[in-house]
DNA sequence: GATGAATGAGGTTTCATTCAT
DNA sequence: CATGAATGAAACCTCATTCAT
């Protein structure tokens, strides 16, 4: 029994651990980008020595690999949830984009590496390592689509592929995050609501005025 | 008169010669990412040796901001060429896409170097290169943002910051061709037109029906 | 306490380190000159890979800077000590000489440095460094001028300025050294005595005879 | 005869570019030492293009050493020509000394290059040149070390080798020079009467009054 | 003879990874 | 497990020298 405890102990402080180094790769990597960042300023950020990282991780691009892996998740997460909530496509979209974007001022982190690195990742010809990539993406695309889909066949979405226009419209949250991320220096006076009002009444009602 | 000539020929030479290199550098630019490329692969692809390079640029750094530059500059000229050419602006607009997406067409790299590098650019902490690449890209926009100024002023349309619509349709663009490029594995497929006119409808009329 | 004495021994293994390299940089520059030494020659001599010198220096010039550094600073030192310990100038002068003199046969490469680097540094145009070494070179000079000032207002010596007396008297020692350590390939055979004894005959008393 | 008049013309004019391109490189190894030097700066400075250096000389390294010679060369002629004119010995050493200051201030280049890369020449292991170069500013030296040999025999100088006396004295100018170039930027403002009266009298009188 | 583009050996520096303690 | 020194491959860049025109 005490050795069962003292295993469970020591797993969880192991978990913790690898979060922590996680976390501070994960900032490490949104200031500098994945190539200039460097092992040595993760190490001293988490507050361990470099060498401990091997004993974590097996390379500086698994790592960067496990980080992308959970923000996807963690964006399929807020994708699931929000369209399981009810309410019309319109009223869906809109808590998605309020969600993500409160996911990217807790942790603007997190916005970079998606827009920085993403990008990156999906036009680098590391072919094995891009489709598992894709498909998780794909995955969260499929599930915005869904709704677009059944607003399809009821006729009161333009009848084009549900997924490029799931498509577009998550992309159009990233950008419009990453511009005031960029010309504001951060994105604490971004209004989710008013800003996911904007996005969401563009997507559907266009620019024009009718 | 001969030793003018001659003069006129080396100039001459010396300019295609910087053309290949800046060709060569542009694809490798493109394919491995700004920091992954390296000096020997663009001296391998321009048939050079390495330290041919440094006879006609400075460094690694400037040879691809000039590039950055010259794709901005491109993509300004078709700005002002297509805002010019008279009609409506979703005329205007929908000219513009089909030649920013025959541009890419024209030269993937192009693509890729502008959905990769210049939102590394963006988002990095040089500041001084940074405002001005920036600032370049902003004229851009708001040559377009021009047009729909004029727009919003009459009513036609929804009275948002013409810059902020600007830069979304700018983007639309950008994110259309790069999934196509992503997924079909190349642009050749693209129909410029039928593109455009999506992307044009999505953004002055939404996705949603009327 | 173990973790203490472990940390104890780190540090003091690391400083041994630093000086094992400080040791085969000083001979490297000296044989070799600053600009000719290789950090591949100073790795061999110091059986170290190329890349562990950076563990313990940031740069080439980083480690010459700090050789200089303390090459000055031990020859104030015995400038300072024989100064203080008494005795006519002429003693004093004599005593600081067979000291200096010491120091260069017990690591010619201290002499070396001195004659070769010194120089370069002084006449070449890094401004900043330049005067950092020329304030500490100026600063030796005047210990030994304090003791000539008392002197010429004794009238004991001529009325030249002490600085610029001290300063041939400084060189002498040097043009000496090197002389015999060009002509006879070492400084072995070199008598501290009597080289000192006649350095500071000619100095005080000049080549004629009375 | 136009035939011959041609040649030596062509002559004429090879060796004026020869002088030009010795010129500009004294001026450059002055300013930046032998190393670092470029032939690139030496070829803009002389207004020539690089390549056409290897018409006139067959390495950096040799037009480096036929400018030391040269320099050499120079020096010799002053001691020659001084130590022949007559006069107490104290007399020839003031007229040398003046002549080399007067040399030194004309093109302050000549004491760079002499304070700065004859040490590197002589302390650096390229024994074949060294022994050229050291029998040269030997010979030199022997030239005013002659003039100090007979007053020795005849009880007016202290009874030490008169080359090392000479070597002493020579440097001791060197010393001077180089301390006014450095302190003071330039030699524009040393007296040669005034210092060479100041050097004659320490070197034959010493520092002691009597 | 003059030119300047091309070359490539060689230099400094970085950093992911290994390994002895 | 934690540590951090050691490693060396690989990057960028320089420049003396060659060579076609």
């Amino acid at each position: 029994m005490a050795v069962h405890q003292q295993l469970q102990r020591r797993e969880r402080e192991r978990l913790a651990r690898r979060k922590d180094i996680m976390q501070a790769a994960r900032s490490v990597f949104a200031k500098h980008g994945y190539k200039n960042a460097t092992l040595e300023q993760i190490a001293r950020r988490a507050e361990f020595a470099k060498g401990t990282f091997y004993n974590y991780f097996d390379s500086k691009s698994d790592i960067f690999q496990e980080i992308l892996v959970s923000l996807l998740d963690q964006m399929a997460v807020v994708a699931r949830e929000t369209m399981n909530e009810g309410g019309t496509t319109r009223e869906k979209f809109h808590r998605y984009s309020v969600r993500i974007i409160n996911l990217f001022k807790e942790e603007e982190d997190f916005l970079k590496i998606v827009m920085r690195e993403m990008n990156r990742m999906m036009l680098e010809e590391q072919h094995e390592k891009l489709a598992y990539f894709r498909k998780k993406f794909h995955r969260m695309k499929d599930i915005l689509a869904e709704s677009l889909r059944a607003d399809i066949a009821k006729g009161r979405v333009v009848n084009e592929k549900p997924e490029e226009l799931a498509h577009l419209f998550i992309e159009m949250i990233h950008i419009r995050s990453a511009r005031c991320s960029r010309d504001e220096g951060s994105l604490v006076a971004l209004d989710p609501e008013k800003e996911s009002a904007f996005i969401v009444k563009l997507f559907f009602d266009g620019a024009s005025t009718r």
